[in-house]
DNA sequence: TATAAATATGCAGACGATGCATTAATTCGC
DNA sequence: GCGAATTAATGCATCGTCTGCATATTTATA
């Protein structure tokens, strides 16, 4: 702690850090050569020479080492820049900030195609990862009221709206749900602007709102 | 099967429908007294009088039984009815349609609203929930693709139609989603008519879609 | 009623997950 | 550096869900 003042967290923190790559990247490899049913704890725990304890010490769950550890929360910064946002494309803007979170959830990129990738053709983990974003929901909707409040609208105005804020978020997700489907199964070589760009205007398309142009 | 031409299916239908009835409701009590997760199977099993095998024979996992055996699918006349439907709500249409079909599958409506309520206060159960719909993702798009064609509307005209009528699917999950809660949480005194007519209402408004009147 | 067909049950065991005691490793004060 | 104090890893027992398979029951049928 003397020599190096970032990184070079003690030999504790980066043994672990190293024996969580290493169970991650084993259970991925095994998971997407194998599937993710045919695959046991045990065996995750075998190539990656630890005991199923620790497995779930570092992990909690069989999910848990697929999906990451990480629960994905926009960065203050983020959430501010969507809260003043102009505009009226709260929808949009909000799955970009949700994307946003999520990849920034796993710098790895390799990392992250691999778990989309399998999350995307497992039912049972996809499931799990809608799950999860669930439980950010009451904070989204937070998100939505405030940047409602800053432009001006309120519930004296409007009684309902935040069941109008809770419908931005519900839908987010559902266009989230899209967007990720799209992205894997475009090998992940559509940039993430293009794509958001087109989920928006799918959006409006879907929903009635013909681009004007 | 002579005399009585509908109901009176045979001795052997009736005790196993009974059964079923008994420990559908034996479950359902349980789980909506002690929670989801403080219930076991081999309680449900003591309270209906079961084996543990049959109770996994009849309902295949200790979910299926809160979240119904049925797999929810729109009736043919309802999917005819969506697809040559005229106007251009797509999204509100597609709602109803999915909500109409969840209904038709528990004919009860005490015990559809037990699931219902369990299925809100349990995260588990609510993701499980969501997955069974995805289930009927592809099916669905292919109902709004096909009305994309009846309204004249073809992939070569439009190359992405088909991503458009997965948005569709996307959006009306996230906004069935928030029907639902908002149901339970009124304890299921809003009638459908009205709230999906909310919904709509909302669904225009969070995508920058203000009803003109 | 005897026989065939279907069904419920018991039993063993796989697998995920958790609590608890024990052992091994790391860190810290000297 | 060295030993004590902390902290983390492991082993073990156990619970709960779920499946396969053999066996016993029950219902349907001739």
């Amino acid at each position: 702690m003397s020599k190096v003042v970032e990184a070079e967290q003690g030999l504790r923190a980066r043994k672990r850090a190293a024996a969580e790559a290493s169970i991650e990247q084993a259970a991925l490899t095994l998971a997407l050569e194998r599937g993710y049913e045919n695959v046991t704890v045990e065996m995750i725990c075998e190539a990656s020479m630890i005991s199923q304890r620790t497995f779930f010490n570092y992990f909690g769950s069989k999910e848990g080492v697929i999906l990451g550890t990480r629960p994905a929360t926009p960065a203050e910064e983020e959430i501010r820049r969507f809260v003043t946002q102009e505009g009226s494309d709260v929808l949009g803007d909000l799955v970009s900030l949700i994307a946003a979170a999520m990849s920034a959830a796993e710098p790895d990129m390799a990392l992250f195609q691999s778990r989309r990738t399998l999350i995307q053709r497992t039912p049972e983990l996809m499931m799990r990862e809608k799950a999860r974003l669930g439980d950010a929901e009451g904070r989204l909707t937070k998100y939505v009221m405030d940047r409602f409040h800053t432009q001006g609208r309120s519930e004296t105005k409007t009684p309902d709206l935040e069941d109008e804020a809770r419908m931005v978020v519900a839908l987010a997700f559902g266009a989230l749900h899209y967007t990720m489907h799209k992205w894997v199964n475009s090998s992940f070589s559509v940039k993430r602007g293009e794509l958001l760009e087109t989920t928006s205007n799918l959006i409006r398309r879907a929903t009635g709102n013909e681009k004007p142009a």
